[in-house]
DNA sequence: TACGATATCGTACATTTTGTTCGATTATTA
DNA sequence: TAATAATCGAACAAAATGTACGATATCGTA
């Protein structure tokens, strides 16, 4: 018998520790984070915080998932046709680091984020590739898909953390709008087959 | 008086706590190591660790220094003309990614090299923004040149990760012209303003 | 070969962190 | 109000951290 009210209550002490914890992380950086720290700082019990988390990167996860869920729902929002030139909604992840700017910061900022940052990437590498497999049906490339998406969601990830950490002064939509203009060129020639490098 | 004998000692040891380092981020992660874990794995003495680092982080951006060191002399060493069509020289990093695969994946597969990571990605960065400063020289750019050189080094790192990770059957020169193939494209519209390949 | 310098060893130690246990306390629901 | 469930917080063992120091091993040189 699970009833909603202590369900809010847990809710709430989970969220309390995860905000605690992008606190920390942009305060000191994620690995000189202890569980005293966090529990201190979110007025939580020791044994409270063991009751819902393994360890710190348990918590970590636990807040990407409910993070990377967000975007999932997001991402492709806006248009569902690509035949406005855009293959990748790469759009949406610029808006969505936007609209969570302290939570990237906190993940990527401090060197110790890296796990979120891979769990990133894959998240971003299978956005990418799900529209691009739509798109080609089963299509011989010149160049493996693997290689494509590895190459967008590193260059997409990378521009991201600059972007944010840095605090350049361009918006989302600019962000996008160059980033369709470098990938776009090389995305069509390895789609289309025009090899004319050298 | 520094004796080149001792000196030859010193590095025993610690290219010793090195070596036991990277098989250890290969076994369990770089998070999850700890001092008493590379000691041991060293035959070195707990107070020789602290005598020659401050940390396990310490000793991590110290085998690091060299590893970097190394790539600085070999990035520009094949072509140093960039007339022929390598505005970047990216093929260097593959190479260097492929003479050194298990440092690479010491340091990439483990979400705790993250540190490295960033470093690394900074030194790409700087590689490739010397090179298209040289060949630029001041002239105005419709996406600013930190954009292009965040973009290509974060596809650049993200190709070598995956290639050295996931075991890619492609060689340095194949991964580098599939990579020319795709940046080279874009930059060339970045830089020249807009549409047309010669 | 034997000496002197010095790098290393390894034990001991105080401190901090970890993860667990358990009874007391507080908040929520019926 | 009474039952239920989540949280608190103190106590604990185990492990890791970083320091100190005397003993030992190594290496160049006399």
């Amino acid at each position: 018998m699970e009833s909603k009210k202590t369900d809010r209550r847990i809710q709430r002490t989970q969220e309390a520790l995860r905000n605690a914890l992008v606190e920390l992380i942009l305060e000191k950086g994620y690995p000189k984070i202890t569980v005293q720290n966090i529990i201190d700082r979110a007025n939580v019990g020791r044994s409270t915080f063991y009751a819902h988390f393994l360890d710190k990167d348990d918590l970590l996860v636990s807040g990407f998932r409910a993070w990377a869920f967000d975007l999932s729902r997001n991402v492709g929002d806006g248009e569902n046709t690509p035949d406005d030139g855009h293959i990748i909604h790469s759009q949406d992840f610029f808006l969505h680091a936007d609209h969570h700017r302290d939570l990237y910061r906190a993940m990527l900022e401090s060197g110790g984020g890296n796990l979120i940052l891979k769990v990133g990437q894959e998240h971003i590498h299978h956005q990418i590739e799900s529209h691009l497999v739509e798109l080609l049906g089963g299509k011989e490339l010149p160049i493996p898909l693997p290689f494509i998406t590895n190459y967008l969601a590193g260059a997409l990830l990378s521009l991201i953390k600059w972007w944010i950490e840095e605090d350049i002064p361009f918006d989302a939509l600019q962000m996008d709008a160059m980033f369709q203009a470098m990938a776009m060129p090389g995305i069509r020639d390895a789609i289309m087959g025009n090899s004319n490098t050298r």
